[in-house]
DNA sequence: TTGAAAGCGCTAACAA
DNA sequence: TTGTTAGCGCTTTCAA
């Protein structure tokens, strides 16, 4: 395999005029980068990118940290991040925590072996401490969930004003038993959501009632099922369900199916995210959109400013309501 | 940022010890290690990857080709090949070329430019000629899709024999009026696929009847309905359906059940695949399972073999009806 | 067991 | 406009 000084030679110029037509530099005259890229194409030569980035001191990849490459929610951010990381001459190197501590250590390495230029983080399982400690060095954003106080730039959306919304649909369509279907409270977005749930209710002179509050351990489909279920049991059930994500209802969905009941006439249902499968479930399903590919690509954008040294400033993107046949 | 030049000057040893304590040479007395390896603390050292790659002319970094992130046919997969991966020591470039040539053709590079030691290809529209092109220059293998008679090794089901069970387990139900839901026959396994179908009817006599062949333009859940639709025109109705993807399947499901049709009662489903959603779905999807995981832990262990040298053969692997509600 | 030194392929400062 | 040269951080050969 060629390298830059046999392209060099057999052109008859130093490596360095090779390397200013390689990187399109204005000084090199149009004779001369004729010449040298006829050799460039005689030899087959492709520069090796670990020699510049040796010399450069940069990997042009970026680091990004989610849970799961399985949760659909992930995946329009991540054609988000991916687009403008290739616009910008980078590439992403998607990371899967599965929320264990010992593989985000090791991903949290490849960025202090330089193997990474900065991270998106998006898991929210992540070890804030170390997260933290590590923003201090190294260029970090952080997607969707957040910390407040946090030196690290976020993107995210109003959890809370947005689960306001949804549940508020629902009180306009005349629903008062409403219950929510939430996940672990060690994440912001479920304590946001909760507080939105709880002031329309307010709002509106609902009483909240603890019991229609169902907290999934984890957030899977199952968990929607099995919350749907306990949902169902209550002496008083609820007529509508506010539920923090799109797979969380459609556990639910699936659950309410299975005993004979119809949705949205016996009971109506309202998810978050708007994941692609939600328009597939019969019937299709009332959910939060977020703006997912633009959440991705702002990410992408403040942390590629970040690794070049600019200040970079948090965002609150807009969230909509997608009302469709399960409301 | 410490680098191996500060250590070394600080334990008071060559950077040549350092470099053999980094890399857990035997030649390193306990003593000499002891002291690097305090210093190397005390600095809290890294060990940059640029410069080890550039000397040992590698990336450790693994190239994985699919069309689309958000199909969750190819999740599984990923976590085969990215543990299987991270266990050697290896990384995964994630990239979706979204069936786009220009982007295929930069992720190509990536290779050419030494930025990956090799390629994972799972995408069915790859160019094939450009792909056998770089086959023979760096390591590549194939998962899922493969060509016959291309060099390159592959990881694969065998997809007639799997169709041919799916369809035989129809007819052993007492269906006869059995459609085929599939996709474009540019792509090998839809062709397979189809074969098997017409061989379970041959076999017990029933005839082929081309009406009751849907093929669709894509292989989106609309795809799916809209082939429903078509099958649902017809004069004399099928009874069964069978998709040769899960998407496609849970687009007819949705078809059926907006027509105020059963499942299975009217008309029977089975899927292939085993998506995660097949089982989100009401009613739960019959399906051919592939053992993805396995698929994509083998293709990176035959990857790794190769960038070693090592010769590597292809594979059929197991797949199993999944028989749920659909039928 | 350890060290000196070359060199992986490239970029960029400086000189011409 | 082009060339010379140092050096990015590491591994490895050879010699001691």
């Amino acid at each position: 395999m060629a390298n830059i000084q046999d392209v060099a030679k057999k052109a008859g110029v130093s490596v360095a005029t090779v390397s200013r037509v390689l990187n399109n530099h204005s000084s090199v005259t149009e004779k001369t980068r004729i010449k040298v890229e006829k050799v460039i194409s005689e030899l087959s030569y492709e520069p090796s990118m670990l020699g510049r980035n040796l010399r450069t001191s940069e990997s042009k990849l970026l680091l990004v940290l989610l849970p799961s490459v399985s949760n659909p929610y992930y995946t329009e951010i991540i054609n988000g991040i991916e687009e403008t990381a290739i616009r910008n001459g980078y590439n992403i190197l998607l990371c899967e925590t599965d929320s264990n501590p010992e593989r985000e250590s090791r991903y949290f390495s490849l960025v202090k072996n330089r193997m990474a230029d900065g991270i998106i983080s998006m898991d929210p399982a992540v070890n804030k401490e170390r997260l933290f400690e590590l923003a201090k060095t190294y260029p970090i954003v952080q997607c969707s969930e957040y910390d407040k106080g946090a030196d690290i730039p976020f993107v995210t959306i109003n959890s809370e004003l947005a689960a306001y919304h949804a549940v508020k649909h629902l009180i306009k369509l005349g629903h008062k038993k409403i219950a929510l279907l939430t996940s672990d409270e060690q994440f912001l977005y479920a304590r946001e959501r909760r507080l939105g749930y709880e002031r329309a209710l307010r709002e509106f002179d609902i009483e909240v009632n603890k019991q229609r509050i169902y907290y999934a351990g984890n957030i899977g489909f199952e968990n929607g099922q099995q919350g749907m279920r306990s949902l169902l049991e209550l002496d008083d059930r609820p007529t509508a369900v506010f539920a923090v994500s799109d797979i969380l209802a459609i556990g639910a969905l699936k659950e309410i199916n299975s005993n004979g009941l119809r949705v949205p006439n016996d009971i109506a249902i309202v998810g978050f995210d708007k994941i692609s499968f939600s328009n597939m479930t019969y019937p299709t399903l009332t959910t939060i959109a977020q703006p997912m590919y633009r959440m991705g690509s702002m990410s992408a954008t403040m942390l590629i400013n970040k690794i070049q040294g600019k200040h970079v400033e948090s965002i609150v993107m807009d969230h909509e309501l997608v009302i469709r046949e399960s409301t």
